[in-house]
DNA sequence: TTATTATATAGACAAACGTCTATTTGTCAA
DNA sequence: TTGACAAATAGACGTTTGTCTATATAATAA
C-alpha cells in the first residue's frame, strides 16, 4: 500500500470516525457492536468503516454473518512517521523516531 | 494550545495545505511567494494559511506590509506523537517515542 | 496626501461530505 | 425453502469546504 498524506488525513479527519478507531484500537468489534458503542446508525457506521478500510487504517476479519474490525496500528504509526518525516524534519523527536527506524 | 486531534488531522486533510506545508517547512515564506510556489489565488493561500493559522501548524512574522510564515515543526510532531499514542499504542515505533519522550 | 503594494476579509457558488431511510446481499437456523 | 439477522449499498438531503471575484485594511513610497 503505497502512502499517501493526503488519503490519510482525510480518512481520520471526522470526529465519529476517530471515535470508531478508539474503539476498535485494540481489539476486534463487530459492525453492530460498533454501532452500540458509537451511536449512529448502521448504515452510517458503515460507510465510515469504508472510508477506514479504503485508507487501510483498519484491518478486517469475516466470521459467518459479522464483520470484526480492528485498527491497523502499524500502518497509523508508518503514516504518523512519514508526516513527521515530512512536515517536521527538524525536530528531535522525529530524528529519535529516523534513528530507531534505520538502524 | 491544547491539542485536537480531529481539528489537526481536519487541517493537514487538503492537498494544497499540504503543498503549503511543504513549501514552508524549513524556511520562512511571504504570502506572495506562497502563492507563486503552489498557484492559486492570493485570497485562496490566504485562507489555506488562516487555517493553518488556526490549528497553531504555523509560525508567524510580520515585517512591513509582508507576512511571513513557517511551520511550526515541533507542535506537528507532538500532534503526530499524540495520534501514534492514541491510535498505534501496541506498535514498537511508538514504544521507543514514549521511551525517548519520557527520558 | 495620494498611489501602490501586501494581505485579509466578505460573499457567491459548486463540489465534497456526513447523515439518514430504504433496499440489497449474504449467512445461518428452522 | 423460508425467515431472521448482519452488513453493505443506493439515493436523498442539508452542511461544510475550497475556490473564485470584489473589497477592505494596513504599510510604504512618491
Amino acid at each position: 500500500m503505497k502512502f499517501d498524506p493526503v488519503l490519510f488525513a482525510k480518512a481520520i479527519a471526522d470526529e465519529t470516525r476517530q471515535k470508531i478507531m478508539g474503539e476498535c484500537c485494540c481489539n476486534w468489534l463487530s459492525v453492530s457492536e460498533i454501532v452500540e458503542k458509537v451511536g449512529f446508525t448502521q448504515p452510517t457506521i458503515s460507510h465510515h468503516l469504508a472510508i477506514l478500510r479504503d485508507a487501510n487504517l483498519v484491518k478486517i476479519r469475516e466470521e459467518g454473518k459479522q464483520t470484526f474490525y480492528s485498527l491497523n496500528q502499524e500502518y497509523i504509526a508508518v503514516c504518523c512517521g512519514q508526516i513527521m518525516v515530512k512536515f517536521a524534519p527538524e525536530t528531535s523527536v522525529t530524528e529519535n523516531l529516523l534513528k530507531v527506524i534505520n538502524q
